[in-house]
DNA sequence: AGTTCACATGAACAGACGTTCAGCACTTAA
DNA sequence: TTAAGTGCTGAACGTCTGTTCATGTGAACT
């Protein structure tokens, strides 16, 4: 039973992590649990891993740079900030229904002020981006003429008010169209 | 040292367990560090709650009875659809300000999942209510001819959005004026 | 003074936790 | 055949957890 792979192990951990934080939390999964799924021992994953605490912080960190490399596609190649909004709401959402289980680990436990200073970074990036976007298209006469940043903020929350949506109900969780549609058109009739 | 009120001794418990929780999540939390801080002995909270389960889930509800309250008054005395909601989204950012402990709890380790059934029926209500503002604003001729129940999902994932960036990020949170703005007008300039 | 009773204590218990480490199993190289 | 080295094991350690319970305290009654 010995002499398997290593990398085949770390993935297994890594794996088997995932899943107990996202059900448990940071607290509520224990070494031992995660272990058991990773078809390792307990004293095996820290051949890995320094300790949970390390542990925890890789998968965010991963999970995070992942989603900054698809953002960046997105404003790389795309010119119209309509376009480039929609793609970014659209590509967020798509996103958290494919890592919902890495969502749920940031809803959860010390889930959120855990990392935090890679989180911010991250969302300090991704604000920026956003807001350049937001910026191009008020100078180019598309958008009202509203803050930009205040307008950033809020389409972030809602991005993340979709994953809380996700996490709370995720059979009856709100679609990206209406979620663009509703923030680019508003929900009045007259526009004045 | 005897012989204090029962009254003020549970109510030293339920603040001291607010903070605690909201610090450090519930698996995070201690009876220990609660007692502590509510000057009680670890003995002592037992007597006031069956255990750690019960106290938290009772803070849960009262907290969401005290915000459908809220709701009610306004969706009671408000009229028009447009006022309605904008004055339902700013009770929610300024009852997110006010309680921001509770809200940090709903968001950390076994905090979201903890009482799902309880709070699941309460977001069903406050659905329900939006809802049927929506639709009212749609049947007026006020809202555009949205389907009014995915825009209650946007919007109350708006709202949780908000609560998220609070947690995150609470220094840097966004306007509540701009939020209704945004949702009652929308981005673009030009509304087709 | 004696009894009652609500309020409160904190040591003790059983179990779970993260982490460590002496040692095993197997492959590879000498 | 031996030695080195990698991958791994799981009992053991110390610490913390939620919960219990025999015991205490003092005000309020008879």
């Amino acid at each position: 039973m010995n002499r398997r792979s290593a990398l085949k192990s770390k993935e297994n951990i890594k794996k088997a992590a995932l899943e107990a934080f996202s059900k448990y939390g940071y607290n509520g999964a224990s070494m031992r649990m995660i272990a058991h799924e990773a078809g390792i021992s307990v004293g095996g994953l820290y051949l890995y891993f320094k300790n949970k605490e390390e542990l925890c912080l890789f998968l965010i960190k991963e999970k995070l740079n992942e989603f900054s490399k698809n953002a960046q596609i997105i404003f790389e190649n795309v010119e119209d900030p309509i376009e480039a909004i929609s793609r970014y709401i659209n590509m967020s959402i798509e996103y958290a229904k494919r890592h919902r289980e890495f969502i749920i680990t940031q809803t959860r436990d010390q889930g959120f002020t855990f990392g935090m200073d890679i989180k911010r970074e991250f969302f300090e990036d991704q604000k920026k981006l956003i807001k350049n976007i937001i910026q191009q298209g008020i100078d180019k006469g598309l958008f009202r003429p509203l803050d930009a940043f205040e307008v950033t903020k809020v389409i972030m929350g809602v991005i993340r008010g979709y994953i809380l949506s996700f996490v709370m109900d995720p059979d009856n969780v709100f679609d990206a169209e209406y979620c663009c549609e509703l923030i680019l058109k508003g929900l009045l009739k007259e526009n004045p």
